[in-house]
DNA sequence: ATTGAAGTATTGTTCAACAATCCAACGACG
DNA sequence: CGTCGTTGGATTGTTGAACAATACTTCAAT
């Protein structure tokens, strides 16, 4: 196994004791996720239970139980007797995810004690991916592969429900930058800062790591609140 | 409104601006949140589709929403064509839950800026509440005070989604409390450092409030997870 | 004691129905 | 002209029953 193919989180070598066959409500609710997060539906739009459920080919029901899910997700909003709505983050909102990214990020980064292990590896991918991907000007997976770093990093917390809670801030974010649909000028002038930070962590010099991290997301955050508050002046 | 009476979330003074009527399945999670959390039903126990449907006066289908989220909480779990079950936490579950807090309140405590803020007071209405229970010997109450006190710990951030992900985290750590049924035992020899944390973070050393913290979830870890790796050699 | 084959009980999912509510169209009225 | 009820249609909220799929139990045979 190289450095550059941990782009998956399954072993295929050995399966898990119980493959938990997901339930139908769970397949629908990862397939709604997917197509979300992707952008395939924009923001306020509502999702029409007759609809969807012929679409997809399941009952009401079971699609009510992937929306129950995915409206705690935050990424569906839910009005009584209105039905369920693409949600459409505000700009507060994109000031609570940096809160909380900061609060999962830094401390996982600056607790990452040992350069050399796993978790670590899985963020030098990231990065690589990352690079790839926008020499090939292949966009959307760079903005995916951005994500993937973030993620990596709030998984050298070693903490099965932080990277769950991280992912699903991760889904969230990704619903902000939909709503600007301009992921190449979102996400191409950080690559070079991932870089810098991986290399860093590489190195041991968890502090600075940490350090540029927070230079990160402050630039980030300002620079997507500055897009955010001008767009709500708008609408 | 005074230092003490803090115990509830609710601004009565003024309404928000919508009411958001729960959905029936919410409402029913709601319950069975508070039922499990209080130690209701004992850990593993299969919760019956038909029993609990009639005993709640909701059809199975609600049911089973209000099931879906609570499984996705992580309080119960569930096991495909044998139906949901009370989560049994592992001493690895206690271990990553301790991560997970350690993640959630110590940036927490530490970018407590500004000592005399409202969420500053919460934590202090909180070990208020923990010692006036103490003194009673409401050794149920004194739980409840003490979990307030993290969650008002974790509410430093000033994020809604860190909060929420704390309040289910402290959820299932009242699950973990309750396969060992000694409230005592655990929370209260916790008051005296509660104070101590509370007293430094007003006067405003955070970094000083932080490292009690710390040494504070080591230790009730370590007596955790002790005490769960001996009851799993039995079981 | 172990194996294998019914039979039973419970869950997984769908369907159809009805009540509750929202929304758009329409008309009355100042 | 614009505002305010009313009305009718459309969509959601919830239920109950039905059937399929699977797990558990029982029991007989080896």
């Amino acid at each position: 196994m190289t450095a550059t193919d941990a782009h998956t989180d399954r072993t295929p070598g050995r399966r898990r004791p119980l493959p938990p066959l997901p339930t139908q409500a769970e397949r629908v609710a990862e397939l709604l996720r997917e197509s979300l997060i992707d952008g395939a539906y924009p923001p306020r739009q509502r999702l029409s239970e007759e609809r969807l459920c012929e679409e997809l080919g399941v009952s009401r029901n079971t699609l009510r139980e992937a929306f129950r899910l995915l409206v705690r997700e935050r990424l569906l909003v839910h009005q009584m007797h209105r039905g369920v709505f693409v949600a459409h983050p505000t700009s507060e909102d994109v000031r609570d995810l940096f809160r909380t990214r900061r609060v999962l990020e830094l401390p996982a980064l600056r607790g990452a004690v040992r350069p050399g292990e796993e978790a670590v590896r899985a963020v030098g991918s990231a990065v690589d991916e990352g690079e790839a991907a926008r020499d090939r000007e292949r966009w959307k997976e760079m903005g995916t592969a951005n994500m993937r770093f973030h993620q990596a990093l709030a998984g050298l917390a070693g903490s099965a429900r932080v990277n769950e809670f991280m992912s699903q801030v991760l889904a969230e974010t990704r619903l902000v930058f939909h709503v600007m649909d301009a992921p190449r000028e979102f996400h191409a002038p950080y690559l070079d800062w991932n870089r810098r930070i991986h290399t860093l962590l590489a190195a041991g010099d968890v502090t600075g790591a940490a350090d540029e991290l927070a230079a990160y997301l402050d630039t980030s955050e300002h620079q997507l609140v500055t897009a955010f508050t001008a767009r709500e002046r708008d609408a």
